[in-house]
DNA sequence: AAATTTTATTTGTATATACAAATAAAATAG
DNA sequence: CTATTTTATTTGTATATACAAATAAAATTT
């Protein structure tokens, strides 16, 4: 069924939610062959590219509570690619050796992303529907 | 932090997510008053309006999985807010007496909620933006 | 009519996320 | 310099959602 067939389809509740999941589920199939979660995989790129960062800048720039960042950096912990040095109350974030080596693979899966939609909006389309759910989030931000 | 200033912010995923995030804290502030989930609450009204309807049916309107569905299910039997009966392997769901009853709190939550976004960005933006995400739905549906 | 396939739903398990409380360090006020 | 408040992070618990497997009924094929 389309969403459009659907009775609450003009609700914006709904039309968020269901965008999202499809979103998701696109790139979860984009990270695979990384074996990440996307918002792991955001995670790792953020830290390998700013090596220290803590957990709330990284829940800043995720637009995460920082107790999901905790629980993000526990996974990539056990997985090895990432550690953690705590001094006081203040935690830092280093990509390993693997994690780093995961750059490029990583920036592969996002490219493959981007193109899975690009293609079917054509890029300026793109780029404007992006914007104008940022637009809406400010907006809605009060 | 705004989203904008975020380093992934031009990326679908991520700012798909957000949205939605923030489209669900607002639903669920909304709701609040009749101590639902708004995907309970979305369920609850297809229900009365339409008795009987089956989980499969739920599914597609819902735009949720059919195990997700017989969870929403569960917590509003639980909540005597309606009642399942199984007849071979068809499932009808029926809205309670109470279930019923609560159908015009419902809609003035639906109200608010509308009101609480249509106010940030105008009825003919709002009508727009909801359209164009559906259109990018249905595009990604292939 | 028996065997097979399809369909509708549920159950068991896993995920990402958040809230609220706990912890502990740092900053500030008295 | 002690007492209080603020800040950064983690932990315990709860939520919504989904996937994969299980179940069981109905439809179809042979």
């Amino acid at each position: 069924m389309k969403i459009s067939e659907s009775k609450y389809s003009n609700c914006l509740y709904f039309t968020a939610n269901a965008l999202a999941r499809k979103v998701e589920r696109i790139a979860i199939d984009s990270w695979k062959s990384v074996n990440l979660s996307p918002s792991h995989a955001y995670l790792l790129m953020l830290v390998i590219e700013e090596p220290g960062l803590q957990p709330g800048v990284l829940s800043d720039q995720l637009q995460l509570k920082p107790s999901t960042i905790t629980r993000l950096i526990e996974k990539l912990e056990k997985k090895k690619l990432l550690i953690r040095t705590m001094d006081g109350r203040i935690t830092n974030i280093y990509p390993t050796p693997s994690g780093k080596n995961l750059l490029p693979k990583l920036k592969e899966c996002l490219k493959q992303f981007y193109q899975n939609y690009v293609e079917v909006l054509g890029k300026e389309e793109s780029v404007r529907l992006v914007k104008s759910m940022h637009q809406l989030i400010d907006k809605l931000e009060g």
